[in-house]
RNA sequence: CGGGGCGUGGCUCAGCCUGGUAGAGCACCGCGUUUGGGACGCGGGGGUCGUGGGUUCAAAUCCCUCCGCCCCGACCA
């Protein structure tokens, strides 16, 4: 009998989301610390995975990590003036250390443009500095007013990639690159999530950037969830931090900047696209652990001689797959199949005693739940079939939440389709209203743009709002 | 910041209205039997009832203070 542990997403879909991140054991509430989170060994592990994936393509792209403090003198914050307006409520402050009242309060990072650009400006001399290309893995800090694990919290985890660059064409480049191939090609090859690329409009974009690239997620209950963000800067923290170069003409220049970030969000991205009702479900090339094995037998001979076998199947699996042999003793069988698949593991393999007599292995997938999901398949070729069987889910994962976009997804051309079509998912129109119609269509519907896809039609169209005729087509959704 | 709810073994909660020796389920520990979809029996350990004050012979229970957490709305990766 299986414990009603998760609620239905039919019935809550808050509280499914709530009770996968404490039954897959991903995560828990801080408790004694508003709004932060103890991200548990499960879910550390899973962004572990993400870090590795992520930090591979950020390499690649050609940047080096670095590490700055993690408090910036508020000061600092108050330079750039929409960096101030977009931040400021939000820092916490450090006005008190070594038993003293300090006389410049820092705040704890809340994004580090302020502090990087500080350093920028004392590094950067020459046109032959340049381009200059960081990363860092940290923390930080923002005091949201309501959180929910992962999605908002006032601590979070996360990469933010700062770049200095001598040309608007060599940053755009920069932002879109990024954009491209870290952020979109890691979220759909390896977390099988599939996201528009867009550009943010002025109303969306981040505190102090010329503008905003992101990617852009639906989750299943059709709301839409930023999964990354690129910006382009421009010049406006290097005049705030006087960010010059040196040109090959011996004139002092402005450097124009990036910066990009992916956060443990992505997370929460995962888990609202691929799982169900009995729990998380992990794509097979993002999971830490792809295939469990469940070890059955009656007694001590028994144990042995299924151990044996799995030592055997498994000989050839280092460097392949990357798995694990749940041989806790004090656990039966069936409370080992739940916890599993709670813990949204792709593959579970079963080995008992009829598989050690008949040269079997019963194979369960998780993205197919239950019973229905698993076969007695022969030890006999298994590694490969494992492996195709994990690409074939890695494949299928991506295509059913491709499928659900688009089924949630509609082109509407007036102003109450675009009502009733939010209500639901995804509402594309043609747009040509200004930052006030789109706070007033907030208002009116809670949805908001959430990107001026980059990809643009051909022919022009009406907009939905305001009725001009316009080339431009933006996405209409209910964000997280 | 507004609105609502809740603080009692590790967890979920009952007890409070009507004051009188602190309970249940789960979890944990021991032993035995079990083990192909969340095992069972027996035994056992563990709680200054969020904090401070008041009323009372007596407070988890009644009154007041403070603190914390969760949920719902407007802002945000």
């Amino acid at each position: 009998m299986p414990k009603d542990v998760i609620t239905p997403r039919a019935t809550d879909y808050n509280q499914w989301y709530l009770d996968i991140v404490r039954e897959a054991d991903l995560a828990e509430p801080a408790e004694v610390v508003r709004g932060c989170i103890v991200v548990k060994a499960t879910g550390w592990g899973i962004w572990e995975m993400m870090q590795r994936e992520l930090d591979q393509r950020i390499k690649a792209t050609g940047h080096a990590n670095v590490q700055f403090p993690l408090l910036i003198p508020r000061s600092f914050i108050m330079k750039e003036a929409e960096h101030v307006e977009g931040f400021a409520p939000e820092v916490a402050e450090v006005t008190r250390a070594g038993g003293e009242d300090l006389s410049d309060p820092y705040v704890i990072r809340p994004t580090s443009e302020t502090i990087i650009g500080y350093f920028y400006s004392r590094w950067i001399r020459s046109y032959r500095d340049l381009p200059l290309l960081y990363n860092q893995w940290c923390n930080v800090m923002r005091w949201e007013m309501r959180t929910r694990p992962f999605l908002r919290t006032s601590e979070f985890w996360w990469q933010e990639g700062h770049t200095a660059h001598a040309t608007e064409a060599e940053a755009e480049a920069e932002t879109l690159k990024i954009l491209h191939e870290v952020y979109a090609d890691f979220v759909e090859q390896i977390m099988a999530v599939p996201v528009i690329r867009g550009l943010k409009t002025e109303k969306e974009k981040f505190p102090g950037a010329l503008r905003s690239y992101c990617i852009e997620a639906m989750m299943q209950d059709g709301r839409a969830l930023q999964a990354g963000t690129s910006h382009n800067l421009g010049q406006n923290f290097a005049r705030a931090f006087d960010i010059t170069y040196t040109d090959q003409n011996n004139t002092v220049q402005h450097c124009w900047t990036t910066s990009w970030g992916v956060s443990t969000r992505l997370i929460g991205a995962l888990i609202m696209t691929h799982s169900d009702d009995e729990g998380l479900v992990l794509p097979p090339r993002l999971a830490p652990t792809q295939v469990v094995i469940v070890p059955i037998y009656k007694n001590p001979e028994e144990r042995t001689r299924v151990l044996e076998t799995i030592e055997r199947i498994t000989g050839d699996w280092q460097g392949r797959l990357r798995f694990k042999v749940d041989d806790r003793d004090n656990l039966t069988p069936g409370f080992k199949f739940n916890e599993w698949e709670l813990k949204g593991v792709p593959v579970r393999l079963e080995v008992g005693p009829k598989d050690v007599e008949k040269n079997s292995v019963a194979v369960a997938r998780r993205d197919v739940p239950g019973r229905e999901g698993k076969s007695f398949v022969p030890q006999a070729g298994l590694t490969e079939r494992l492996v195709a069987l994990l690409d074939e889910m890695q494949t299928g994962l991506f295509r059913r939440a491709l499928t659900f976009r688009e089924q949630r997804s509609a082109t509407v051309r007036s102003y109450d389709e675009l009502k009733q079509q939010v209500e639901q998912g995804f509402a594309w129109a043609y747009w040509d209203g200004s930052a006030d119609d789109e706070r007033r269509i907030q208002e009116e519907t809670r949805a908001t743009i959430r990107c001026i896809p980059l990809e643009q039609p051909e022919t022009p169209g009406v907009c939905v709002y305001t009725g001009r005729e316009t080339m431009r087509q933006v996405v209409f959704a209910r964000a997280y």
